[in-house]
DNA sequence: GAAGAAATCCCCCCTGCGGGGGATAGGCAG
DNA sequence: CTGCCTATCCCCCGCAGGGGGGATTTCTTC
């Protein structure tokens, strides 16, 4: 492989561990050029900018901006880059949602180094992976509307009815009305089960 | 450093990447002996008893066993083996409870290469490694008893007072003690941003 | 042994929550 | 044009949830 055919790399990930391990697993093969490594959001622009790498690996779940953030920023910046997302859990809805915003593949951090080679390389070549979907939606997984997500992250901030209804301009009677939506849909019976269940489906992520 | 002084290691990690990650960072050091990776609590317990490592290298947050159990029945058999905790989100709560479990020390992912190699010869020299709080908790981060945090859990399955009396084989007034008490540490005002401030904290994980 | 925390149980009171039943308007697809 | 979905708003009603007071026992900790 001549050195313009190597394949440039950023790592994105807050934990050291794993930007390291990455780096150490993935240097050792020769289809690879640079490795580049960037612990945030902030880090990683600009040096999309300089090493324009062919792949990016990314880590969805980051303290204070928001992986999805990257994943947009790059798409919209830099079409041309193949974002192949990482992630300690694989929700349905999260890799949904990855793959509308852009991302060439969705990966979890349990796939062994063999899948991980493999993965990159597909979405080098230009293809999607988003292989194994272990949907924890048992049925009627109605998604969310966009509305009644607002109405959930406000539900799990302490809100009354009446409060969140100030908060949106809305009616009180009307956020009853998406609260009593979103429990149906979540198949929940009151808000700390809704929150919980929001939470376990990725619809709520713990890092902000 | 002769064969005999050479440190044994076992890393137990679900995450494939952190597993082959943390081995090919440490296997480079010559400090370290053989290191082993098991990727379950399951894996890992045979594994203690062959190789004896000195030092174990334990994720927290593992779909099925929980870590902290492997922890504890690491600890109760093999009293002599320092356990170094990795976790992704270091949470005063689970810091507490990891020391009072066994463990020699409590490190975050985010770590850098030399903090973890230092924490592990630290840890396995006899000394503790639990340093740097970043402790995400503001103020009064009183943590949860035991007892506080089955409730917790339990609120978080949609359960009436009543019913989470009878679950624990209390009254449901003593249930509400609890809960009163666990909104006072959490400094929440109702269930939903209890189990909010909850998954944020750590204290829930989506991971089940 | 005193102090403290944790776990258990009890009282009153009142507000907000959630279940039930609606209605109206806009948008988008068939 | 006729559904279907979403978002918006309204009514009644009963009970669970949460705030405010307590109390007792056990256990650890100093």
């Amino acid at each position: 492989m001549t050195p313009e055919q190597a394949l440039r790399l950023l790592i994105i990930d807050d934990h050291a561990v794993v930007r390291e391990g990455l780096e150490a697993m993935l240097g050792a093969d020769p289809n690879f050029g640079r490795i580049a490594t960037a612990a945030s959001t902030e880090e990683a622009l600009p040096i999309c900018e300089s090493l324009r790498p062919r792949v990016v690996l990314l880590d969805l779940r980051m303290p204070g901006s928001d992986g999805f953030n990257a994943l947009e920023i790059i798409q919209q910046r830099w079409p041309e880059i193949r974002v192949l997302v990482l992630s300690a859990s694989a929700t349905a809805a999260e890799v949904k949602l990855a793959r509308r915003s852009g991302a060439a593949g969705y990966l979890s951090k349990s796939a062994d180094r063999a899948t991980l080679l493999e993965a990159i390389q597909t979405v080098a070549a230009g293809g999607l992976v988003f292989s194994q979907d272990p949907d924890p939606c048992p049925s009627s997984c109605a998604a969310l509307s966009a509305r009644e997500l607002e109405v959930l992250r406000h539900l799990g901030r302490g809100l009354s009815r009446e409060e969140l209804g100030q908060a949106l301009g809305i009616s009180a009677e009307t956020v009853k009305s998406h609260i009593k939506a979103i429990f149906q849909k979540l198949g929940v019976a009151d808000r700390a089960e809704a929150i919980a269940r929001a939470y376990e489906l990725g619809l709520l992520s713990a890092e902000r």
